[in-house]
RNA sequence: GAGCCGCUAGCUCAGCUGGUAGAGCAUCGCCCUUUUAAGGCGGGUGUCCUGGGUUCGACCCCCAGGCGGCUCACCA
């Protein structure tokens, strides 16, 4: 702990005075609470004050003081806990011996009340206390109550206080939570299961994205932190699960940013017998029911623009769109064409070594940013998905689609391919582009490929990246504005 | 990893051309039984992010470093 400052030390001695008091400060007597106070001020809140004697019911409730307002010989304190806060009012005549306890409390602190409802002269719903216990005494101030607390650094590092006096904050995680209740209300409704496979892996695949490692001492081996799920949901589609979806983290040993976290949550799900065109329309209902129970509409604000989720979206052929942009067609067929043609636009192609490779990066940093409402993008380059079913009549593409809102890959998804030759061709490709330095590339998975020989139902897959998701529909910049503990380095 | 910006009291912030640090809230004392940014009177706040340097003198100028934010790069 740091230096005490001079408030915590007066806060400390305050303790001493309570216990002198015959208080508890840190209470271990369970308190029983009756209501709480959001609930209480929506029943009341029209009532008139004869309405409220007329009840004249005892409510017990407990929460963090907020706000103090102190008088002589009484006290106004706003009362925060999990769903709202209510004001409560101390007087001396009601509590005698017991207002004295009264005087030794601050904001922050954490007490639990007996009394009854009254209107304030203000006519503000208010709890007159009768009786009342501190539960937990708070030693270090909270933020102003004017401006509260801004400084991003210790909203991130101390969400605690954060989420205390930030109720916009605690929302944005409520919405989360909601958020990942509806996509798992959805995926059950359809028949699917979900299952728990693991997070530490000897060959790390599923990705294209640099893992995380680790050590198991006592089997003596390395293990990496997984960057996906998939090629494990897959060997349950062989186990005969024909709809399964994990929500869980994938980590990713890569740069952070306000789109990036080191640990992130994906929900991946797969549907055997469907392809990509299945799930393109499953996708689109799965967001549009997740959308409309989350924010009860379809159109989405966004900081300066509206997201509006109304079906069907566009479906948009990743070649035709390059097409459209005036690529030509040496460029849109040959490698050296297609570095060519982006280096001339100003992009960096040094680290490119394939077509597909050339085609996504102009893709990307051409086209992606305008796909602001959302959009299909169909149809990829063969090199790019190794884990993708060919298209029947075009084989150097894969049914493959991503989904993109706000400029923004939200969704990921294609037929997946189950033909063993092909998918160990895929991964020996793979193993060449290693070798040639992209430390990124897929690593052999046997076991995966004996399961695939097995045979696995044909089927298609997707991934939605949830913090993305609630990032779009909670209007917010960061990402690590919904992640309660974002990754940030050791403070100083 | 690069560029730009920020870091001063518990919080939010001011601090001039370099002369040794301030405000509001919070806190402490006194007064106050319907306030809600309660009010009145009075008091104490500090590793000015860290370490060097320049200077008679550094919160301020220079150098190095730390942490954070944004943008870019990598990626989802």
């Amino acid at each position: 702990m740091d230096e005490y400052s001079e408030i915590v030390k007066e806060r400390i001695k305050t303790i001493q005075e309570i216990r002198e008091l015959g208080c508890e400060p840190y209470s271990s007597e369970p308190f029983e609470v009756s209501h709480t106070a959001g609930p209480v001020v929506d029943e009341w809140k029209e009532a008139s004050e004869e309405a409220l004697q007329a009840t004249a019911r005892e409510y017990r409730l407990a929460g963090r003081i907020v706000g103090l307002r102190n008088f002589g010989k009484a006290a106004f304190a706003h009362l925060q806990d999990s769903t709202g806060k209510i004001q409560i009012f101390f007087q001396k005549d009601q509590l005698g011996e017991g207002f004295k306890l009264v005087k030794k409390l601050n904001v922050g602190d954490i007490i639990g009340i007996r009394g009854t409802l009254f209107r304030t002269k203000t006519n503000e719903l208010t709890v007159s206390v009768a009786s009342f216990r501190l539960l937990t005494k708070s030693i270090r101030p909270l933020p102003e109550k004017w401006h509260g607390l801004s400084d991003i650094e210790t909203r991130y590092r101390q969400r605690y206080v954060d989420l205390i006096v930030n109720p916009g904050v605690r929302e944005t995680f409520k919405l989360r939570t909601q958020i990942v209740r509806s996509i798992r209300h959805f995926l059950d409704s359809k028949g699917f299961i979900e299952v728990e496979t693991p997070m530490m892996q000897s060959v790390p695949g599923g990705a294209t994205a640099k893992p995380f490692k680790t050590h198991h001492n006592a089997l003596g081996i390395d293990l990496f932190l997984r960057i996906a799920p998939e090629l494990y949901l897959k060997r349950l589609l062989v186990g005969g699960f024909e709809r399964v979806y994990e929500i869980n983290r994938n980590f990713r040993n890569e740069g952070i940013s306000t789109r990036h976290n080191p640990e992130f949550t994906m929900v991946e799900f797969y549907m055997a017998y469907a392809d990509y065109r299945v799930m393109m329309d499953f996708i689109q209902n799965l967001l549009v029911t997740v959308v409309t129970e989350n924010t009860g509409s379809l159109q989405v604000n966004l900081g300066d623009g509206k997201i509006d989720f109304t079906p069907p979206w566009p479906r948009l052929r990743m070649m035709d769109a390059l097409r459209e942009e005036g690529i030509p067609e040496d460029a849109l067929g040959g490698l050296e064409a297609a570095k060519a043609w982006g280096t001339a636009k100003g992009m960096d192609m040094s680290n490119v070594h394939s077509l597909g490779k050339a085609l996504d990066e102009i893709f990307s940093e051409i086209i992606e940013p305008r796909l602001v409402q959302p959009t299909f993008v169909i149809d990829h380059p063969v090199e790019l998905s190794p884990l993708a079913k060919r298209k029947r009549d075009e084989p150097h593409l894969v049914e493959r689609f991503e989904l993109f809102i706000d400029g923004r890959e939200i969704a990921n998804a294609f037929s997946e391919l189950n033909d063993p030759f092909d998918q160990k061709a895929r991964f020996e490709s793979q193993l060449r582009d290693r070798e040639q330095g992209d430390e990124e590339a897929h690593l052999m998975d046997e076991d995966f490929l004996r399961a695939l020989e097995y045979g696995m139902p044909p089927a298609a897959g997707a991934g939605i990246g949830v913090d993305r998701l609630v990032m779009l529909l909670t209007a917010s910049p960061s990402i690590r504005d919904v992640i309660l503990f974002p990754q940030l380095k050791p403070e100083a």
